[in-house]
DNA sequence: GACAGAATAT
DNA sequence: AATATTCTGT
């Protein structure tokens, strides 16, 4: 059938617009009478406008919309401003440079623009609109508006970047000060599931920036730990909320806040860690016999807690459940049979002659765990001679493990 | 109340 | 599967 006059046309190429105000440039330029031109056009325009501000709610949903509405207003008006500037002189020519700092333009918006000042304050965004790169501009501060949104996206694109090669959260990579240095991903971390609204006291806790880190050291050293880990999460799932008399400060919602709150952010034990954590252990006479604080004192780890030890170390007796120990064995004596017999996977990180602590000539110092995980251990390189292992994930045990006899310990 | 170990949850 | 959290006993 018949060709379809473009503004008929369902074409919804950006090319369009341009076309149908193109158009109706063309039908105007045929009018003769300058007020009438004029009017024309101010008409168009304020339809346009009238358009714009019932899109505006959708803004986010239809930038393009918005963009392509800005610029027919801003085409328009320049237009009516050129015909009325070709009759009456205007006056505010000063205007032009200041507003548009770049007035190189082939433009000869002197005039036009000049009128312009009239209308200003309605078309704000008009000011950007000489030319593309002021369209980006009004565009980017369309961004603006997106980002309060999308900012997850974004920060979600971001991370999921960073996701790949070293997920804080998910990969357990690091908690330390790694993690410091990227508050966003920490949040993202849990934004993407559920507890993003605590990003604060999230951050709270599992920053570790070194002085943070600090905090929590000691908080695993003694006591004060539970504070940390189980402060946050005080009415956790099963935990009794305690009864608030007060008129209910806290909303339902707010008190939903606080439960899902915090959940620490996952301790990786990295092969360079579960490695002073089996040194610990042997010197302790067996994982049988070492409790969880002890070792955690032997393994010098900045920030390692003693829960995270504890469970470590259940999970290690897990996985290497003997016959209960001999109460009778001297914790060092142990420690030799536990050189062979304990699983240690200790030869597949370098000879570490069995528990005598001094690893290849690496000065056991506290580790610190914000460098351990993400790459460069402060104990040197030396002990991470496995960096696959140790750069990406947590230790694996089954990779690892060897169901020991029965005799250590 | 600190701790440790077991049981559960995530 | 690997950790975290909670429960329970000392």
């Amino acid at each position: 059938m018949g060709s379809v006059p473009p503004e008929l046309s369902l074409d919804f190429r950006p090319t369009f617009v341009p076309k149908t105000i193109t158009n109706f440039l063309k039908e105007v330029s045929v009018i003769g009478n300058v007020s009438d031109k004029v009017s024309k056009l101010d008409a168009f325009v304020k339809r346009l406008e009238e358009e714009m501000r019932k899109i505006d709610a959708f803004k986010r949903e239809l930038p393009l919309c918005m963009l392509l509405l800005n610029d027919a207003i801003v085409t328009l008006k320049e237009e009516s401003m050129q015909c009325m500037a070709r009759t009456v002189e205007p006056v505010l020519e000063e205007f032009i440079p200041l507003k548009n700092t770049k007035k190189e333009n082939n433009h000869s918006e002197e005039d036009g623009a000049s009128i312009t000042t009239k209308k200003e304050k309605d078309c704000n965004n008009n000011n950007n609109y000489n030319n593309n790169k002021d369209k980006k501009n009004w565009m980017s501060s369309f961004q603006l508006w997106n980002t309060d949104d999308d900012n997850f996206r974004s920060t979600d694109h971001k991370l999921d970047t960073k996701r790949n090669d070293e997920d804080p959260f998910q990969g357990c990579k690091n908690r330390g000060a790694a993690r410091a240095f990227m508050p966003f991903k920490a949040n993202l971390g849990f934004a993407v599931r559920k507890e993003e609204k605590e990003e604060i006291p999230v951050h709270g806790l599992t920053l570790l920036t070194p002085g943070i880190k600090n905090l929590k050291e000691e908080s695993g050293s003694t006591g004060s730990r539970t504070s940390c880990s189980r402060a946050v999460s005080s009415s956790a799932p099963n935990a009794q909320p305690s009864f608030r008399s007060e008129s209910q400060p806290l909303s339902h919602h707010q008190q939903q806040q606080q439960q899902q709150t915090a959940r620490k952010q996952r301790r990786c034990w990295s092969p360079e860690l579960h490695r002073r954590f089996v040194n610990a252990l042997q010197q302790l006479g067996g994982s049988q016999v070492a409790t969880p604080k002890q070792i955690r004192e032997l393994m010098q780890v900045d920030g390692l807690t003693n829960d995270e030890v504890k469970s470590h170390l259940q999970k290690y007796r897990l996985h290497t459940r003997r016959l209960p120990p001999s109460t009778t064995t001297p914790a060092n004596q142990s420690v030799v049979v536990l050189g062979s017999n304990l699983w240690m996977s200790q030869d597949q990180y370098g000879d570490s002659s069995k528990g005598s602590s001094s690893q290849s000539g690496s000065p056991q110092g506290p580790l610190q765990l914000a460098t351990n995980t993400g790459g460069t251990s402060t104990t040197g390189g030396d002990s991470m001679e496995d960096d696959e292992d140790t750069k990406s994930e947590s230790y694996s045990w089954k990779s690892h493990i060897h169901k020991p006899g029965k005799d250590d310990v």
